[in-house]
DNA sequence: TGACTGATTTGGTCTGATCATATAACATTT
DNA sequence: AAATGTTATATGATCAGACCAAATCAGTCA
């Protein structure tokens, strides 16, 4: 009954690979999420109650609503209680990325100077494309923002909150799904972790409100080199003061520490 | 009685917010998050047992375990049954952020053509970037895997590995975790997503080592600009193989719709 | 010493009930 | 008839307690 009798011809390793029994609700959760993926169970329709699930698939109502659970952490489900409540398939959306890369960069504590690399990557890039891709919505999107923008003095609330809906606007102007998803998941945690109060003299906001015009005015006239070149170089000087920054906090931080 | 005597400055817009209560379990969830992420319990470290947090916080044993569950997908936790098992405490890594783009991928049915523009937006710069900061380690393994991916002949799985190998080991050596997060994000899709058999004819394969030798040697160097366009060019005329059999396939695939 | 054996701890699963909520169906009043 | 209030019902959320399964530990026996 040895189970080497029944391989003669083992040259090496083990013959059997260490058996790893999945939990209940993953196998739920799996074929759940098959059944979304492949398009049988499209996006606004209903999964069928817990309790139907639980009578379909023999499992009890626990592991059942952990597989529901899983589901709903990964964007693919939205659960309401109530009569006419239950399950009903959604599409993750982009913030399901901006929220695990979130959590990525805060855990690991990432470099504020790493996302603004990845920002100086990108950005150009997506200016391009929204130069090459743009339409006339669009474009009104992006003249609307920037205006406030343009008016935005004093309150530095504001201003914040425009500059990062300005070069939101102009990365979903690109068309370019992914490279959207992806700047939503950087920007939040750049705007985040900028100081505010002090990136803001009167100076650095005019600047910016200028190469913001003047990227816009490239992305109206279709033009990608230029609106690369202008968003590659108003990232690189903002890419300056925010090092400038971090430099003297740490002087300062230094300095306190003695 | 009325809430309105209460407020009756009232210009526009509803008196009180709609009230959502939040489920137990995600209060819960919420709290250790914030313990996590505070790095008060340390990765390595484990949650207290579940039943322990179920007379710690009053909730039943089903909510504290779909609080746990949360944490899981998410990322934070790893779980282990059996004594002296429990949940330890683990930074998400980036397999999480990978794991999010390809539901995002995949449900949303993103074109391969979005996902080589976001690499041609990326990949060059980050190998700029692997040329400035490669240690002798980065290097020792990119020629490991350039050596075997140059013995690969024949043998399409191979090739089909160590191409990606290859480039991921490039975007390592860049020490931009974001960047890194990033490109095996996209990278396995667009691995998934190209037929290998089709595009590997000997004279494509060759060119590809050619083309990873030369931006191997920029690297060396420490040469960002060479390796810049190196590897932009190199992604260019990938995109232009792969863009002309999309086409190739939907003409055939029309013809035989005819 | 070393291999077995049982106890112990911990997550995984099940059962069944009750609570909370949102809708639907119905009844009542104006 | 329309507006309003009331009850029934479907559904998720939560609870309680038990048992199962896995991994480790502690002791026993050869």
């Amino acid at each position: 009954m040895s189970l080497s009798e029944d391989n003669p011809a083992d040259a090496k390793g083990p013959m059997v690979e260490p058996i790893q029994v999945p939990k209940a609700s993953d196998i739920l959760a799996g074929k759940l999420r098959d059944l979304i993926l492949s398009g049988r169970i499209a996006p606004g329709e209903s999964l069928p109650a817990e309790r139907e699930l639980v009578s379909d698939s023999g499992l009890s109502r626990s592991s059942v609503r952990e597989a529901l659970r899983v589901l709903e952490v990964e964007g693919l489900i939205a659960t309401r209680p109530g009569r006419s409540g239950g399950s009903t398939v959604r599409l993750p959306g982009r913030s399901s990325v901006a929220r695990s890369m979130r959590l990525f960069v805060r855990s690991h504590g990432i470099r504020l100077e790493a996302l603004l690399e990845c920002r100086v990557a990108v950005e150009p890039y997506l200016a391009g494309l929204a130069a090459q891709n743009r339409t006339e919505q669009d474009l009104a999107e992006m003249r609307d923002i920037h205006q406030r923008f343009e008016q935005s003095q004093g309150d530095v609330g504001a201003y914040k909150r425009l500059n990062l809906d300005w070069h939101l606007a102009v990365a979903r102007a690109s068309r370019n799904e992914v490279l959207v998803a992806l700047m939503e998941a950087i920007a939040q945690p750049i705007f985040d972790a900028a100081d505010y109060q002090e990136v803001t003299t009167a100076e650095i906001r005019r600047d910016a409100i200028r190469a913001h015009a003047a990227i816009l005015h490239s992305i109206e006239a279709q033009d990608f080199k230029q609106a690369y070149s202008r968003m590659e170089k108003h990232l690189s000087a903002y890419a300056t003061v925010a090092r400038r920054l971090l430099v003297d906090r740490q002087a300062q931080s230094g300095a306190a520490a003695k």
